[in-house]
DNA sequence: GTCTATAAATAGATAGAC
DNA sequence: GTCTATCTATTTATAGAC
């Protein structure tokens, strides 16, 4: 890969030369539009105006070239999370923020969103390595950091995984984004086309649990909680 | 589509017929190994080592069986479901022993479940309502009920899209199945290889959500809940 | 080299006999 | 229910003209 920006600049994006970006542009239009076998190099090139000796100047390989518009589109995301960690917000503000803004660039930047996923759900054991380091590792690891210092701030419970919720939060837009076109067709589900009121509502139940809450008399809950957080050798009939 | 068993069964597989299940068990193969274009109808046929027009006879398309493929791939965990529904659980109960069982059927039949996903998230408008009305929707209904079930018998709260919790739970097992493989690879989490441990803490959560319980001061909870509800037109305060 | 025309192969689907 | 035979559309391969 050596495309990446050595002048010390922000991480964002791995090109900072403006030939560099040109190129991803095309690549992301490119790869969205037809996935990545159908892809040459060479239309890229061509659509780019320029030599494809030239792209490969850029990006050592396709398979570079590739994982550069999949971090590509995740960037937006990555930052959007990371600018809101100095904004003064509570952290339940910070993670409800980023995850309208998250489905929100989901939704708008339609094609390279699915390219993302497919390639995560096509991936092997050794492409999902790759991906987890390459190109989810910063986002990730931020979006847990936040729900640790959420913990120590009192926020949250502090008998919680924080890399769980952190995978739940990524989890509710994912799947949202992924499934609405499946999801507008059952007619008890009216959220389907409103994705902000879908993150609202999402947020107070992942917030607050779905529980009847000021129940203590409530069997179900307390007598469930149990088998929930065990791995239950001890059938609690 | 002719094959649709007409005996009064239960309505679990489409074909009661053993013919048509060595097709639908072959079609799983083929179609998971090769997806739907690189499949072919003769090779359904040769491979159940039957004639072509017999295919035909039991699915009327290629389409048709297609969808059976992506029913059948569906039936354990509909009927597990189902089966829950009398079996003296709470609510609760009964969606965490789903959540269990869906993972584990996903996990399990790996190939066949990343076809069902895959033909989700590829899914066109049209195709969607496909998908929601003729595999989708027995299932999901009927986790709608349950959630229902457990609003009237007082364990959920009341003022929660049954719908919406529905949609969390199939996003749980469903985006943990397609992003495992990735999510082995961050550092802070330690469930990628314990789906059961994890269907325990994602319950644990969604059931009572993350924040710091019996905490009323807790700012940033009471403080954002207005804006993570506002669908609601009756603002409590 | 590129293009078009045509042949060959393969796909999905149907008809009618057994 | 199962088969053989057949039809039609599409894809792929090849030949030959320009």
């Amino acid at each position: 890969m050596q495309a990446r920006d050595v002048s010390g600049g922000p991480v964002a994006c791995g090109c900072a030369n403006p030939g560099a970006q040109l190129i991803l542009e095309v690549a992301v239009e490119l790869f969205s539009e037809k996935g990545y076998n159908a892809t040459s190099m060479s239309e890229v090139a061509r659509r780019a105006g320029i030599s494809k000796a030239n792209v490969f100047h850029h990006f050592g390989s396709k398979h570079d070239l590739y994982l550069e518009v999949i971090r590509e589109a995740c960037r937006d995301s990555r930052e959007a999370l990371h600018q809101g960690r100095d904004s003064g917000q509570t952290v339940v503000q910070q993670l409800s923020a980023f995850l309208h803004h998250h489905l929100d660039t989901l939704l708008r930047r339609d094609r390279v969103s699915r390219l993302v996923v497919r390639e995560v759900l096509d991936s092997t054991p050794e492409g999902g390595k790759e991906l987890a380091e390459q190109v989810f590792f910063d986002g990730f690891t931020e979006l847990v950091e936040i729900v640790r210092e959420g913990q120590q701030q009192g926020e949250f419970r502090s008998d919680m995984d924080p890399a769980l919720l952190a995978h739940m939060i990524i989890s509710i837009s994912l799947f949202y984004f992924q499934s609405r076109n499946v999801l507008r067709h059952f007619p008890p589900v009216d959220f389907a086309d409103e994705p902000q009121r879908f993150v609202e509502m999402a947020c107070d139940l992942l917030f607050h649990g779905c529980l009847k809450a000021g129940d203590p008399d409530n069997k179900a809950a307390v007598g469930n909680r149990p088998a929930c957080r065990t791995m239950s050798k001890e059938t609690p009939e």
